[in-house]
DNA sequence: ATCACGAAATGGTCAGACCTTCTATAAGAA
DNA sequence: TTCTTATAGAAGGTCTGACCATTTCGTGAT
């Protein structure tokens, strides 16, 4: 029974600082702040905890749904509603920022920076900080690398779990969220185009020069390494479909980055 | 009247490949990145959109809901739902950082060492990039802080309206996003402490070097600016609470960073 | 011409019902 | 006894309809 202690939720409405809905959002994210809620729990029945709130169903679902939106609930019909588990890496949504981009109309270009940017970051800290076992962690995937030269869609796995290897040796949870959501972003995007196989055998390499530094414990190495690879990424799927831009736009002059597609 | 072309709607919902609600987000979200949708628009009357999206008001309230978590989209009662208007530079919600970080008991240390990077990052663009008005801004906020020795409330605004300086030179509003969001869960908290004035010329001067170094263009030294600055800026705000933490908690082994406390 | 009032518009909430899906328990077969 | 299968309950998803709270804007009085 991993059900919480419905005693918890006897915390019924006190005051509406602003709509009812709100207010359930506040309390129940309170409960995740205190840890009263921990990952993997199940919350009460909708109607059951609509009553212990001393709201209605509509309004109670109202809140949850804006949880859930966040990741932080995740409801199954027929099961319940729970707590979202967290099996490996932390992980945050990465619509939000999608959007955003799109709301501002923020070129690719910007996104790849980005995620240089932390990808830079979390290279640095990982040659400081990786252990052992995160350092085989890497090698293997970069083994499988070179196994799966004439496989490129079984290279962009081990490529995709390399990066998540570095992250997670950085020892920083937050930055390792933060390059996964955009890396998310950026991979949505590449997707749609046809995965031309670029030059296998030359990105394994920069993969195992980055390797190396951070088993040198080099952070300089290791940042300047992977600046260079993600550069080299991004030229390349930029040559990748040079069909789609009509013109040359100049409505935003504050970047000197090759892409300018707007998202 | 900024009201979007109602015929946009027609497409209703043509498969179910998940949930109804989950559809409707779906439809949306597209309208966005097809850009059917503009920041400011405000979307037909809920019982009008159901009736053109096929679906009923509470379903359609659902995916609105949905996409108000995220804060894309924003209801006001009596008035209507808008496309959020971005005035200033684009953000993201705080909130599903803060509760990541909960469930999964990070560290206020790995925050801090988030928010490091992506302002170095930010502080080494906004050197190669800052134009003239930009420096103006910066020097301006610096002044403001010169001007507030004394009075701690007013100089930590000049404070963050700096940083948001260097992140609107840095040309990048992904990175200013990501920034702005880590800053503000670290704000949430530091806003409970009281704020003792630590030594605030010491903190102007350490800005005044940041700005010198981005004035000059050089990146290097505008990122070893910044990074003294907020190494230093952690070590005042762990020295001013001491007394909550009964012993040395020693359950996580991948950090080396001071603070331990769990958010 | 200006200001105050009120009606219409619009999102927020509630109630109750029914459907769809999942889970777990119990019955039956090997 | 053990494994498989069927069934009933539970839980979330959706719908209809109504009413409340707030905002907006036009109309009327001053």
């Amino acid at each position: 029974m991993t059900d919480s202690n419905p005693n918890i939720f006897k915390t019924v409405v006190p005051e509406r600082r602003g709509t009812t809905s709100a207010e359930v959002v506040i309390q129940l994210r309170g409960m995740i702040h205190r840890g009263e809620l921990r990952p993997g729990d199940r919350l009460p029945p909708e109607r059951d905890l609509a009553k212990l709130l001393g709201v209605s169903r509509p309004t109670l679902r109202a809140g949850i749904r804006s949880l859930a939106a966040v990741g932080v609930l995740q409801s199954r019909q027929g099961a319940g509603t729970f707590v979202v588990e967290s099996d490996g890496p932390p992980s945050l949504d990465s619509s939000p920022l999608s959007l955003m981009a799109s709301l501002h109309g923020c070129t690719s270009g910007e996104m790849f920076e980005a995620r240089r940017a932390l990808e830079m970051a979390v290279a640095g800290l990982a040659a400081e900080r990786a252990k052992g076992e995160q350092m085989a962690t890497m090698a293997e995937e970069i083994a499988g690398m070179y196994a799966s030269l004439e496989d490129p869609e079984q290279f962009l796995i081990h490529d995709v779990r390399f990066h998540q290897a570095v992250a997670a040796a950085s020892g920083n949870r937050i930055l390792t969220a933060l390059m996964n959501m955009v890396a998310k972003v950026l991979f949505d995007i590449r997707i749609k185009t046809v995965n031309r196989a670029t030059d296998l055998k030359e990105s394994a390499e920069m993969h195992r020069r980055i390797y190396r530094a951070i088993r040198e414990h080099n952070p300089e190495a290791a940042r300047e390494m992977m600046q260079d690879h993600l550069i080299r990424a991004q030229r390349g799927w930029e040559l990748e479909d040079e069909s789609d831009l009509p013109s040359t736009s100049s409505d935003n002059d504050a970047n000197d980055n090759g892409a300018s597609r707007t998202l």
